[in-house]
DNA sequence: ATTTAAACCGACCGCTGGGTCGGTCATTAT
DNA sequence: ATAATGACCGACCCAGCGGTCGGTTTAAAT
């Protein structure tokens, strides 16, 4: 195999079984030996493509979690008028059960942030970017959605939206008590309670 | 002093203290010797009156978490006829500033469990039954409300009080982005407008 | 006064895990 | 063909931290 291919190949296998160990035991209690270990690769092989496991991390951040935020939970947004129904559709896709152990993305970040706060704030200043770009994207279309009469005209968009993303976030949290499945249904239900409440009285059903 | 004594104050300084630095920092990057330096004391003083560190969090938990949580989440919750307004009540109170660095009890929950989640399914399980007190707790009230009019009958009692304690747990994460005073206040306006689409259609606002 | 044992000290142990470095093999450039 | 460079190996280093243990002080028991 040709040698820059072979390396691109090396870092994706890297930073993919990093995600997987990431989310599933957090940034401390990952150690770089065992994901080299499933991976047959080698020290010498870690550090010759990342200078540090922050590093590493840093890079799997920017590179996997931002698109897959941004994919899931950022862009599907815009495609609807309503930014009500385009906001509940895209978390009900994102919280859809993935086969395999494909990740729910948008929780991991909630997670890295409480796990990495105040320590690592280079970190923590990565995490927190991504988690505003969604945010931030959220209330524009709020705002957007009021001006065309889908949202009551006193509604708070900026507390909407955070409202909405902290449910979201420490849903996973309460989750881990749960069925998933009856989770997720019941969280879609009060979140539908919750924004007919945002609507103008007119058409509120 | 009496030798008893002397042992009860080194015991609640080591767990006041702890649980302190526990919560500034989590479980795993806090250790013993930062602790113990800050309060003067050796580690043959710690092992002395905890066996591990895990037992150490354990006690914390169970002995000042626990109880914060009771008094200020649980305890009120039945101190109104209107279970709704009990606890919009309880998480106003509970939210707000602390002088010093008291602490903000209810999301060391979310904030350890997420941590520890996986690993140590021992203490996992502690925290876990405390979240559920919370949760049985509000569930009880909420239905009791159902019956004394003061919800919709359609509602989703379990449903709802998990979508309470999820935002709540959720917004610890999303208040590392904001003024703390401004994100509490939203908070609580987006929570009254999601309880008003709970009344029963006659009594809502 | 003497014994006992609790409270506490702090040097030490050993494992874990991030990071280093000199070396090997394969690919690519000359 | 040969040199040069990149991909990778794995033994080793070392700091941090949980936990141990023999010893010392001090309060209580006899």
């Amino acid at each position: 195999m040709e040698k820059h291919l072979k390396s691109k190949v090396t870092i994706n296998r890297l930073c993919y079984k990093g995600l997987d160990v990431f989310a599933q035991k957090g940034y401390h209690n990952t150690n770089l030996n065992d994901i080299l270990r499933e991976l047959c690769l080698s020290k010498g092989a870690f550090y010759h493509h990342f200078k540090s496991k922050e590093d590493f991390f840093v890079y799997i951040v920017q590179n996997l979690v931002a698109q897959k935020i941004y994919a899931l939970l950022v862009e599907p947004l815009s495609a609807q008028e309503d930014p009500l129904s385009a906001i509940m559709e895209s978390l009900d896709k994102a919280l859809e059960p993935r086969k395999s152990n494909e990740l729910i993305y948008g929780f991991m970040l909630g997670d890295f942030l409480t796990e990495l706060d105040g320590k690592q704030e280079q970190i923590s200043a990565y995490l927190k970017d991504i988690l505003q770009m969604w945010e931030v994207n959220m209330i524009g279309m709020l705002k957007k959605g009021k001006l065309d009469g889908h949202l009551a005209r006193h509604i708070d968009c900026e507390g909407v939206a955070a409202y909405i993303i902290s449910s979201y976030l420490g849903m996973r949290t309460m989750m881990m008590n749960h069925n998933p499945k009856q989770a997720k249904y019941q969280y879609l239900q009060q979140l539908r309670h919750y924004f007919n409440s945002l609507r103008p009285s007119a058409i509120r059903a």
